[in-house]
DNA sequence: GCATGATATTCATCTTTTTGAATATGTTTT
DNA sequence: AAAACATATTCAAAAAGATGAATATCATGC
């Protein structure tokens, strides 16, 4: 279950509201600490927290420039799952589901011989590792 | 801070290696859990852990028949954002960053007679909602 | 070098997630 | 109704994440 190691590390960096308000707030492009601080009115340790974490993830990098701390996104493709996200999260509730979709693919319902009262067939007949 | 609720229940849901498995298998259409759980060789009530998840993020919905219960993804808008996710996961680390793009927009940085040793501008002068 | 401003890091605590184990629910066949 | 099956739910312990407080680092101006 090693699969995905990169996939998470980057969404559990966005699965935090202060998070994804400063990716937003980076969205025009790069913003020292101090702006961020003044923008949304928490506390300079909290933020730059928060920084550390989008940075972990590969997604931030930053610039010093005399007293100041510039931020920058590396990837701007993260704009894209964002606004995928939001799209998603705006749909109303469960729209009015689709008809159920074409029957199961399931190895067991693939049978032919499929006796109704049987195991499963072993994993390893089945599993062609997805 | 009770912004992007939503966001952050979608990507909470999406964040865990077995989910987004899960999402994967369900890519070409409906499943039921006992397919997942040939597929992958995990234990049942594990799967249907993580299906309760996906169903309380509003992303998966089931349908009874017989013995078994299908589940499909109620909104396939979800794998924009997951592919949006694996291009970002792949590409090659820390890329060979951008040019430094200009300067920031800060409030402090914008003003006029940015006396360089100043106390930040009041919030309530600077923050727009954002 | 010292004081100051801007930002980063560490620490401790509290909350949330994760996940195995046990058990419950609901359906079908006999 | 009882047995067999498929799936769901509850519980508890361990791991991970969130966050306030205190403190460290590092550049600048005197």
């Amino acid at each position: 279950m090693n699969e995905y190691t990169n996939e998470i590390t980057l969404l559990k960096a966005l699965s935090h509201p202060a998070r994804l308000a400063i990716l937003e707030a980076l969205r025009p492009g790069e913003a020292c600490v101090c702006h961020l601080e003044a923008l949304f009115g928490w506390r300079q340790a909290y933020i730059s927290q928060q920084l550390m974490v989008l940075r972990a993830a590969g997604l931030l990098a930053d610039r010093r420039e005399g007293w100041n701390v510039y931020y920058r996104v590396t990837r701007p493709e993260i704009y894209t799952l964002i606004d995928a996200l939001h799209q998603i999260s705006q749909s109303g509730e469960t729209a009015p589901l689709p008809i159920p979709p074409p029957s199961c693919t399931c190895p067991r319902c693939q049978e032919k011989g499929a006796r109704r009262f049987n195991k499963h067939p072993h994993l390893e007949e089945v599993n062609p590792t997805l």
